[in-house]
DNA sequence: TATTTGTACTGTGTATACAAAATAATAATA
DNA sequence: TATTATTATTTTGTATACACAGTACAAATA
């Protein structure tokens, strides 16, 4: 009876559903900051009750995406420079931990998977369509973090990644800084081969920096404009 | 009309009265890892409908305290020894980062503050309940927490903070460990105060280590029996 | 006896109903 | 006309209702 075996496993209470997609049109900026999320035009426009809105709301506003006004409802957080400054430096202190761990305790078969993720990413370059690069990067990234083996490390730097969601793509667009990339990544990878924590570390820090560099221009323009 | 200005602010919707009764009741170990939790029975014990017990459980759910069976309900997680020394290997991290930053930013008036919870701590040392000197402890640090200046990460370690909550007291427990304890505090003072960062930084490092040894072998001893 | 089928029951998932607060709009008054 | 009262309207907060999945247990069947 193997052949029955269809996997109907992909049960997803509509909760999640509407909390992912609320989380996702925040993060893209699809909802603007400030802007009122109100319950019956939610659910009317998804076809729900308001009872999954409100329980997705809940998430929404402890993850701090929404903010809860009292008896008021809820509304789209804003999400100021200083904001992202501070998810930035919290998020290269823990980048920096997950990479010295890593080190520590990668496994060999992750070194497999980490050259492989590293080679994807450069492949996905070449595709004009940027997503994919941004997301072989996080694939990549990921392999990092899973091998600290700290599942606690590995949730708050999803989270605090995701926090910069719509800024994802920026260091990726200009083609110029592709190269430098792809040999950090190399680079990340020898390192971790090695177990050469110092030596990862220090890439990381270079790695994560410029990146840092081109979120804060992005927002900085934002703001001018 | 001042005189009736009372503060009936203190308004919170049931949900959150919920989520912070179910939230103190998990960390403090009421509710124990594996228990159910059930909706009406816990609306009834608590005289409200199922909506705000719903509503808190999403929180607790995302914060990884209870964990959902799709169709089954919601579960208090259970919290292994791996769990916590992830926890810990973060927090200690991120503490960094905190002192470190806050020996950069800390404003004259916040030492003042610094100088005045230390006092308060070590005074509160001598009362017999040691959940007294447990509040004046994350008080000293709330201090320096504020001094970086960095919401999110305060956010973060505050979350860290409260995962250990059934811990916090084990080593104010001895009253042996007291005098190390008061002289870091004041070592802090001294080196924030001199903006000394790497000072500042090596005491907390110090002082972090010990808390987490006495944790760890709570850990563990409950684990034996 | 072992296995299956049916049935009742418990509890979640979702929808709806109702009450109270906040806000907007309108009428009334000085 | 400006300002206060009054009334609708909107929207949240909470309670309740209903449907269905999951489970346990008993009856039926081989």
């Amino acid at each position: 009876m193997k052949d029955f075996e269809v996997t109907i496993n992909e049960y997803l209470p509509l909760r999640d559903v509407v909390f992912q997609t609320l989380r996702r049109a925040i993060l893209k900026g699809e909802l603007e900051p400030g802007e009122r999320l109100m319950e019956v035009a939610l659910a009317n426009k998804m076809g729900v009750s308001r009872t999954p809105i409100r329980e997705a709301i809940r998430k929404l506003e402890l993850e701090g995406l929404v903010i809860m006004i009292p008896r008021k409802g809820a509304e789209v957080a804003s999400i100021t420079e200083k904001d992202l400054t501070d998810v930035l430096e919290v998020r290269s202190s823990l980048e920096k931990l997950a990479i010295e761990l890593a080190a520590e305790r990668i496994a060999d078969e992750d070194i497999e998977r980490l050259k492989a993720a590293c080679k994807d990413f450069e492949e996905a370059l070449g595709d004009p369509d940027v997503t994919v690069g941004a997301e072989k990067d996080v694939a990549f990234h990921d392999v990092i973090y899973e091998a600290t083996h700290n599942a606690r490390l590995i949730q708050i730097l999803n989270n605090l990644r995701e926090q910069m969601y719509r800024y994802r793509l920026e260091y990726l667009k200009d083609p110029a800084s592709h190269p430098q990339l792809v040999r950090e990544h190399q680079e990340l990878v020898e390192a971790l081969s090695a177990r050469n924590k110092e030596a990862a570390s220090a890439v990381m820090q270079n790695h994560i920096y410029y990146q840092e560099l081109a979120v804060i221009r992005k927002i900085q323009k934002q703001q001018d404009k």
